[in-house]
RNA sequence: GCGGAUGUGGCGGAAUGGCAGACGCAGCAGACUCAAAAUCUGCCGGUGGUGACAUCGUGCGGGUUCAAGUCCCGCCAUCCGCACCA
């Protein structure tokens, strides 16, 4: 053997020669063929890399490594999504400040990722705690407020009693917060909005013409939650105002037989003076904001509910008068916040009914056969026929809906109309490590944006971060820097002290890292046109509805301005599984099954981690760490370096080898971005045990495995090149090609079968024609053939089944 | 409840409708060693048989097909989202 392979004492050096080399940095030759690849960029925690984080950066260091090799301008950039509650929680707790803190994590995290080896272009390293970064978040959200997307409202937040911040509904999960767990209730704040609702539409026909895995598009579309339906105005009886609904079923409108509206809604109050059981209604009315959002939902199978008393509705097809009811099944941000209840065709209509003993009329009839509405609502709008409706009868249902919304528009009692559950994006945080937003509040001038030629406008030093317990951000104890002037007419003037979300800063990074030094822009018009869109983008399946969601908005705005040139960001869309414990449980402190990936490259190398996290399984699956597994991964590489011991001065490809050489550069080349990166580490060990099986390794037949096996292990695979005198550097030496016709064998074995069983196998000629293989299939198996053949099949270069009775 | 995914040896996992279990791990046996580790060689789904071989086998029940892990219909289990959205 001629030397060792001790990953210490190789790893380091290559990793300072591409350093040195600027081997991976992105060139501007704007000529050459283009591929932008793209993960997620981390939160750069305290606590270090995990061994998640290596999964899909290696696997996207794959697919940039290999498309160098392929001739392309890779960008494959990384940088640090920096703002956010832990830090600014550390800094409180450890009294440094979170720009510090921020400066060792990332310090930490990004020599962690250097031992990796990953083929970042460091030069584009960005951060969006960077003044000369989040200058251009705060210039979007100018864009956005000018163009009236972002607007300041009064409304009941979801409010963590123990980061005291207010969040989106996006960051409450199962009623408390998603960071930390505390307990979340409503309060009344003022708040910046983004009008992202105005994108819904825009947001679910852009899915069409991007390539995201399916689950990722299903997800988006469902968050949005778009539904068509009509509104429909229900007088009041003996009063002037209309109580106006939402519902996605016009066509039951003969089927209402009451009402019900949210707690919350305004004619409650309007008609405080003629309601005559107020004292019941207010008791109720208590109790439901009272309740946490949490136990709403836990509540949810058990309706309650008070009947206003003197007031009635008057429907408006029939003009039948029915009752009105208040309960919190019915939510004021969503509709109208009042519905229509048609007990026998809707599931919560009907118990609320049950519950409170309220006529239940059926006016769609099943097509099957019977249909009891008294036993269960019925809701199949797929084969039901329109009873009990007027002109409305004998039509099914797709059409009945139709017909009545042309009604409602003809009547001017309703209109068609699409409602979304998306909502509005909270966009305010009482925080301190956020990017302040560039507002001034006037008394005379209302709010008033910054002149841009102010940005940015830098987060001031501040004596506490704490935020305080009555919602307002530190940043407001700062009088010095809150109060101003107003940019408009001169006067006195407060700035806005609420910061910007986490998720600002990540909204809109893919952008900057086609040109991350400009000054004068976000990027420069021709780098965007250029590197835009993002070829492949991988990332967490808890960031769809989130960071993808919102970064998708952002730029969708940013293309209605023409500051970029694609509609969307990312053409393709990838998710990875998550790295399980040895247990098969989630990775954590408590549970004490946390593998630290440093660890991991100080006793096997940063190689044996790479290919091991590309080996572990299916790439989208989550999957349970071995450390057995590992082992055997570094084993597969011990045996690759050994193969030097068998390497021969032969040039081209052996006889015996040849067929399987271009087999496995065919394979390596399409799993490798079909994300398939097991079974191509799997050809790999599968060729080099043939190489030690045939007993010698050509000279073109180690290059071309370790050019395959470069971009999985690039530190041991380009000491062996050079170990081994070849010419340049392996990293940008051309992929390898494969001849198609000599990935199949010109002899075959194939199998024999009866009746779909196999009996024996044969070898054939690949081109033999039927007619000689059938014979020579019968001659294999001919004591066997003992019934009548009805049947003979042969599939070329496959199978023979002989069908007998 | 709705949506999405998953189910194959002791384990992780392979299989354009065409010889199920590639590749790896663990295990067993052997070689090397004073011994162990490392390394190398062989075996490695169940049942029956010394054996060639036979037979069963991809969560369960049906179906299509010459042929089904793969396609269709109906279930079960587990995991992950969403959840009173009218």
């Amino acid at each position: 053997m001629k030397t060792q392979y001790i990953p210490k004492k190789i790893e380091r050096k290559w990793q300072t020669i591409w350093e040195d080399e600027k081997a991976f940095a992105a060139t501007c030759d704007y000529t050459k063929p283009k591929f932008y690849a793209l993960v997620e960029f981390p939160y750069p925690s305290g606590q270090g890399l995990h061994v998640g984080h290596p999964r899909p950066y290696t696997a996207l260091d794959i697919v940039a490594r290999k498309k160098r090799m392929q001739g392309y301008n890779v960008l494959y950039p990384m940088g640090w999504d920096a703002f956010g509650l832990p830090t600014e929680n550390y800094a409180i707790k450890n009294k440094i400040h979170p720009q510090i803190v921020t400066k060792n994590n990332v310090q930490r995290f990004k020599e962690q990722l250097q031992s990796l080896g990953y083929s970042f272009d460091w030069d584009r390293e960005i951060n969006t705690t960077d003044p000369d970064y989040y200058k251009w978040t705060q210039w979007i959200f100018l864009k956005l407020f000018k163009a009236g997307l972002a607007y300041k409202k009064e409304m009941p937040i979801n409010w963590c009693t123990s980061c005291k911040v207010g969040l989106a509904n996006e960051e409450v999960v199962n009623g408390v917060c998603e960071r930390c767990g505390s307990e979340v209730v409503r309060k009344v704040k003022s708040e910046w909005m983004l009008k992202i609702t105005e994108y819904a539409d825009k947001l679910i026909e852009g899915l069409d013409g991007v390539d995201y895995i399916e689950k990722v598009k299903v997800s988006q579309k469902n968050w949005i939650g778009r539904s068509e339906g009509a509104e429909v105005d229900f007088s009041l009886k003996d009063k002037e105002d209309k109580l106006r609904v939402y519902t996605t079923r016009p066509d039951t409108l003969f089927g209402a037989t009451y009402m019900v509206v949210s707690p919350e809604h305004p004619y409650i109050d309007k008609y405080k003076d003629e309601i005559t059981n107020w004292d019941e209604i207010m008791a109720y009315r208590e109790a439901a904001a009272k309740k946490s959002d949490f136990e709403r939902t836990e509540l949810a199978k058990d309706k309650t509910g008070v009947v206003l008393g003197g007031i009635t509705a008057i429907n408006p097809v029939n003009n039948k008068e029915i009752p009105i009811w208040i309960s919190d099944y019915v939510l004021m941000t969503y509709g109208t916040g009042a519905i229509m209840a048609v007990p026998a065709h809707d599931d919560r209509d009907w118990d609320f009914a049950k519950k409170f003993n309220l006529p239940i009329i059926q006016v769609v009839e099943g097509t099957q056969g019977d249909v009891d509405v008294n036993e269960a609502a019925f809701t199949d709008v797929a084969t039901g026929k329109l009873i009990n409706s007027d002109f409305l009868n004998g039509l099914d249902v797709t059409d009945a809906k139709e017909k009545m919304k042309d009604f409602l528009e003809e009547k001017g009692i309703g209109n068609r109309k699409v409602n979304y559950k998306l909502r509005d994006w909270v966009f305010s945080r009482q925080r301190y490590w956020g990017e302040p937003i560039p507002i001034v509040h006037c008394e005379k001038c209302g709010y008033v944006p910054l002149d841009e030629s102010e940005l940015p406008l830098m987060l001031p030093e501040v004596d506490s971060y704490m935020p305080t317990d009555n919602g307002e951000s530190p940043l407001a104890a700062m009088t010095d820097w809150v109060n101003t002037i107003c940019p408009c007419c001169g006067g006195p003037a407060k700035r806005e002290t609420d910061t910007m979300p986490q998720w600002a800063g990540s909204s809109w990074y893919f952008l900057r890292y086609t040109d991350p030094c400009n000054d004068e822009a976000l990027a420069s018009p021709e780098a965007l046109k250029y590197w835009l869109p993002v070829d492949w983008y991988n990332g967490g399946m808890e960031h769809t509805t989130l960071h993808l969601l919102y970064s998708r908005f952002w730029h969708k705005f940013l293309y209605d301005n023409k500051i970029v040139p694609t509609s969307e960001p990312y053409q393709k869309r990838t998710s990875h599984g998550m790295i399980l414990g040895e247990n098969g449980e989630k990775m954590s402190k408590s549970r004490g099954n946390v593998v630290n990936p440093d660890d991991i490259v100080n006793e096997f190398g940063a190689d044996t981690l790479r290919t091991y996290e590309m080996f572990i399984g299916a790439f989208d699956l989550s999957a349970s760490w071995s450390n057995d597994g590992v082992k055997g991964c570094r084993r597969f590489l011990d045996r690759v370096w050994k193969l030097q011991d068998i390497l021969t001065d032969e040039t081209g490809y052996s006889k015996e080898l040849e067929t399987k050489m271009h087999q496995t550069i065919k394979k390596v080349s399409y799993d490798f971005e079909n994300l398939k990166y097991n079974t191509a580490i799997a050809a790999m060990m599968s060729l080099i045990n043939d190489f030690y099986k045939v007993g010698k390794v050509t000279k073109d037949e180690f290059k071309t495995l370790i050019t395959l096996l470069n971009p999985v292990a690039p530190h041991m695979t380009e000491e062996l090149w050079e170990l081994c005198g070849f010419e340049g550097r392996l990293y940008n030496t051309a992929w390898p090609e494969y001849d198609e016709a000599k990935t199949v064998e010109s002899t075959v074995e194939i199998a024999v079968q009866i009746n779909g069983k196999t009996k024996a196998t044969i070898a054939i000629n690949k081109d033999d024609a039927k007619e000689v293989v059938i014979p020579k299939a019968k001659e294999a198996i001919a004591d066997k053939l003992t019934g009548n053949v009805v049947k003979e099949i042969y599939v070329p270069g496959r199978i023979v089944n002989i069908v007998m009775k």
